[in-house]
DNA sequence: ATGAAATTGAAAATCAATTGCAATAGGGAC
DNA sequence: GTCCCTATTGCAATTGATTTTCAATTTCAT
């Protein structure tokens, strides 16, 4: 009842299997909708199902990147560890240096300028990343 | 000569030394002004100085990237390595996923969504990362 | 020139992410 | 439901970028 039906025929769309380990990642991507690493989805699913491994969770993420249900984010400057979430609305995330916490926000400027670009010099373009940081109300 | 003046007082300020090294590493970052990645930096400074490590490309660029004379950002959406260059003024990239080409622009547009943002939400925003990939006029 | 402190090279260590391989488990065909 | 082929898994080992440790060297204020 957690999963859109979608996913299922998504993956066997491209061959793929549901299995109970990907079911598992997909419920507490959907559960904790906020921006997970690898380390913090492995966290939680080990939780439910104790035996599933790093390797595995790495690698469902790949798939589900790969059929576009999740989306991977670099949130961090240091650039050192990706973030995951399920595939929503295009949107962007501000982080505040100090405490951490992320911002999420849309910005139709932002499309605007990305199909500016793209007309002026000819591109295609297939995603647009942006990232701000600075401070949050509460620590600037 | 290949060295703007203020360097030197740039580093010092901080308690830091300028050492031939750094010399050379600044001297190859301004001669290959692209965007060049910790091993192509390393490539390049080894043909001047054999003796040049690794480690201290990685140091010095991370001093020069504390001291604000060069940037760093991640433009493979794959995020594995860092590409560094001067800083200049505010500008943005796009890359292309086929030939890998990277364009630069400067983007008015996405500098109001920035401000617009930090105004409405009541941020400080530091930096903003903006990236674009998609395919270029001759891969697309 | 002297010396304290910063910096270096080389090798080892980290850390996130990926991969090889043998064992396991989906899920279509019967 | 049973069979079988193949995708997937867990585990351990590996990769690749970056960082750190440490003894030796170099910078630069005095």
């Amino acid at each position: 009842m957690s999963q859109p039906e979608g996913i299922t025929q998504i993956l066997q769309a491209s061959g793929r299997r549901l299995t109970s380990q990907r079911r598992l990642l997909l419920d507490v991507l959907n559960e904790y909708h906020g921006h997970l690493d690898a380390e913090a989805i492995y966290a939680l699913a080990k939780g439910r199902d104790p035996n599933i491994s790093l390797a595995t969770v790495y690698r469902t993420l790949k798939v589900l990147k790969e059929v576009g249900v999740v989306q991977e984010r670099i949130l961090d400057r240091e650039g050192q560890k990706r973030h995951y979430e399920m595939a929503a609305k295009v949107h962007y995330h501000f982080t505040c240096l100090e405490c951490g916490q992320v911002i999420e926000f849309e910005s139709p400027l932002i499309e605007q300028a990305s199909c500016d670009l793209a007309e002026q010099m000819d591109l295609e373009i297939v995603h647009t990343r942006v990232h701000l940081d600075g401070y949050c109300p509460n620590c600037r």
